[in-house]
DNA sequence: CGTTCCATTGATGTATATCAAATAACGTGG
DNA sequence: CCACGTTATTTGATATACATCAATGGAACG
């Protein structure tokens, strides 16, 4: 998709110009966009994390957090954004800007078809996040997901083994349906049981393994 | 949705003739598809109910349920089946067989057009589902699970306040992430509380606005 | 009319929320 | 660059909702 969207400009030489790109500096806390509003873009992201979530009465429920070289929105194409995007740290930011979607469509119908394994993709994202809710203890939960962002760090060709956990452990509580406290514990226990190396958001993966098996098999 | 397959055919002479639709009978414990085979068909459900699930280990994690007048299986085009289907009561389904899915889009582009409006709405209710799950009391779960499959079947033209729960408690509490006993005493909560009168897999909603506080403020 | 399956009810244990305090990290202006 | 105020994180003590286990009760069904 990213290739669909940033290259190929032999064989469309027109794509280019029915997509604005605009890349930008935002700081933490800064929103892209902000549910129910109307789509206008597409986000990738450069530098820095997002988080995206719905503001449920009070308490915000997070849908889910976004790194450098991800996509944001796509959701979103011919709808409203059904979440709010704000940074959690400042980075940088390149906003694709669709402004005649349907003629886009037409000229290339390869574009939809990418779009439709996207959704579906985007459908298969949901589904994690609700294996990593409910009926998975705390440690489960954790486990999973830093192995998953440690992956998609990987996959975009970071560091996957040291990092930093961008957003709060209050964040981190309520994407996983947890207490702040609650994480914090589970965090210290997988420091004693030299699974990671943690000071602050500062994360190191000392033993994936095992890591593996408390996120599948419990314990 | 519907009505881009199953009408129409003044304007799509020939839509029809690219979805060969074969309506049968099914009996409770029945598979219309299984988890990871390839993509063949959408399935209209014409009377009983269908749970999809996924196998996790020992337990099953329950996606959703499907009620008469709703599809099955949008989700998996051009790919395979992300979960279980399996009719929990006697029923009559609708097969819709897709033989040559990449002709029909080329055809017909409103059909992609729809398909990626769906797999959106597929999206929402996932995330729903997400919102019955964790951080939610069993009474919250309880609550807004009954009265979502009261506004189904009121969308489809069925008494939305006396009707059966087709499913085993057991499915319920899958589906909700709870143990059985525990729906079972958060039904018998809402008949004290005159919310509900239940008997057996019958149900009548006595005070739906009450319901709706509890799903929503909780107690 | 028993057999089987499903639902309810009770007793108990446990994971996690909650509340509160202590500590650490962080930013800001002097 | 340091001291201070502010915010984030850790840690502890307690409460509680729910799971689990087990027994009972009832409906469906041959």
């Amino acid at each position: 998709m990213l290739a669909l969207l940033e290259s190929n400009p032999e064989s469309s030489p027109e794509l280019s110009e029915k997509i604005l790109t605009k890349k930008r500096p935002c700081i933490a806390g800064e929103w892209l966009f902000q549910a129910g509003q109307p789509f206008t873009s597409v986000f990738a992201i450069k530098s820095g994390a997002v988080k995206s979530y719905c503001t449920l009465g009070d308490r915000q429920q997070i849908i889910g957090f976004h790194l450098p070289g991800e996509l944001l929105g796509l959701d979103a194409v011919g709808t409203t954004y059904r979440a709010t995007a704000e940074m959690v740290e400042n980075g940088s930011i390149c906003e694709l800007s669709f402004d005649n979607l349907a003629q886009l469509n037409q000229q290339y119908p390869a574009f939809q078809e990418q779009l439709i394994k996207l959704t579906s993709q985007q459908i298969l994202v949901e589904q994690r996040q609700s294996l990593l809710s409910s009926r998975r203890s705390a440690e489960e939960r954790l486990a999973a997901f830093i192995l998953d962002y440690s992956n998609r760090l990987s996959i975009r060709g970071f560091d996957g083994t040291h990092f930093r956990l961008v957003m709060a452990r209050q964040d981190i509580a309520d994407y996983l349906g947890l207490a702040e406290a609650t994480v914090s514990r589970a965090i210290q226990r997988f420091k004693r049981g030299d699974l990671l190396k943690v000071s602050g958001k500062s994360v190191e993966i000392l033993d994936r393994k095992g890591l593996e098996r408390v996120a599948t098999e419990g314990l």
